[in-house]
DNA sequence: GAGCATGTAGGACGCTCATCCTATATAGCA
DNA sequence: TGCTATATAGGATGAGCGTCCTACATGCTC
């Protein structure tokens, strides 16, 4: 049985890495540096660079979900959590400024490199759409509300590629301005449906 | 002098590989291949990959300039030119769903490289703003121009990744549809003051 | 203490890739 | 016909990297 220990200090280095650099841009040596073990000692934990990817995306999906578990336990209003994801922006902003989207960037690349854990990766999206998805349903929206889901993912995905292209974080705080505005204005939209019947 | 033409040729070639595969990723090899020449003839043409890729900027760049240019010669209104830019990820919409946008996706993997040549990529970006926000400008919006740029260049960019996470063109087409009302609302707003004064 | 599983270190191997060198072909011109 | 600039081909080189092998250390069990 592998420590699991120096395994998830591997697959925590790992993961930072691979955002700040890229998957293909970062080598072995540099994961192995940033733990503080020799680079031989990697095919006892892992035993292909395929395999660390899996670790690293399988740790992002096990995060995201109990991110989005705790949001949900929170006893706020649906509208509440998803300012609660629009705040991810503002939260991370510095790093979203250097490096864009974590999720959004990894995608991007996998899809470039035809890699087989691109789907994998895909499922991180599919996490956020279906959370958002249920509370725009608690909004009261049974219609659109994957659509909606999908729109505020993109204003994300676009709100974090323009920061850090143009290195301005005050984008950021501007365009969670807009969001929040029209959130708002979607609750305005349920209450006065539901002051009528 | 170098034959223009060999060089146009391989610049093209480089121009669509790096944009399917990624910069990093395509070898020199490839770009041999796909254009028809052995790989020891490139020193010939360019010393160095860094070199094709500042070529391949440039002539993104060049044509970028020439397209806003074209546009902005035919005789439409500021929103007609607006609606030929949302118009582009539904012309592109095939490519788009496979690699993303051309744009976006070579900026986050120059800046995750740190590569020089990041600045110079990120100009293509700049010439989307400048151009975008002249046509805001044209349609009465002088003091928030450039925040509508900026909105409108985001959108297009979060479509363009989720459109490639998702593999899905309808939502391309459906987000063109937000915009497109979004856009006349604004057209709008201009008549209606106009009208006032 | 002997034996064994777990964990670590450091270097070897083989491949790919960017880069570079040299030989050759073509074409215009004297 | 030679001379030279332009262009091409194909292989050499050297570095970097993922992968793999072997030797060593540690700690637990009998």
């Amino acid at each position: 049985m592998a420590n699991t220990q120096t395994r998830d200090c591997i697959i925590a280095e790992a993961d930072q890495l691979f955002y700040e650099q890229g998957f293909e841009h970062t080598t072995f040596s540099q994961i192995a540096e940033a733990v503080g073990i020799s680079r031989g000692n990697f095919y006892y934990h892992f035993k292909t660079k395929d395999e660390i990817l899996d670790s690293v995306i399988n740790r992002r999906l096990a995060r995201t979900r109990s991110m989005l578990e705790e949001w949900e336990v929170q006893g706020d209003s649906p509208g509440d959590r998803i300012r609660s994801f629009i705040n991810i922006l503002i939260m991370n902003r510095a790093k979203i400024k250097r490096y864009g989207c974590p999720v959004g960037t990894l995608c991007s690349e996998l899809a470039k490199l035809e890699h087989p854990a691109k789907s994998n990766a895909n499922e991180l999206f599919t996490l956020f759409r279906a959370w958002l998805r249920r509370q725009f349903e608690l909004l009261g929206r049974h219609g659109d509300a994957d659509q909606l889901a999908m729109h505020l993912l993109a204003a994300s995905q676009g709100v974090a590629t323009l920061a850090s292209a143009f290195q301005d974080e005050e984008f950021i705080s501007s365009e969670v301005g807009r969001l929040n505005e029209w959130l708002i204005s979607l609750e305005r939209h349920r209450n006065a449906k539901s002051e009528v019947s």
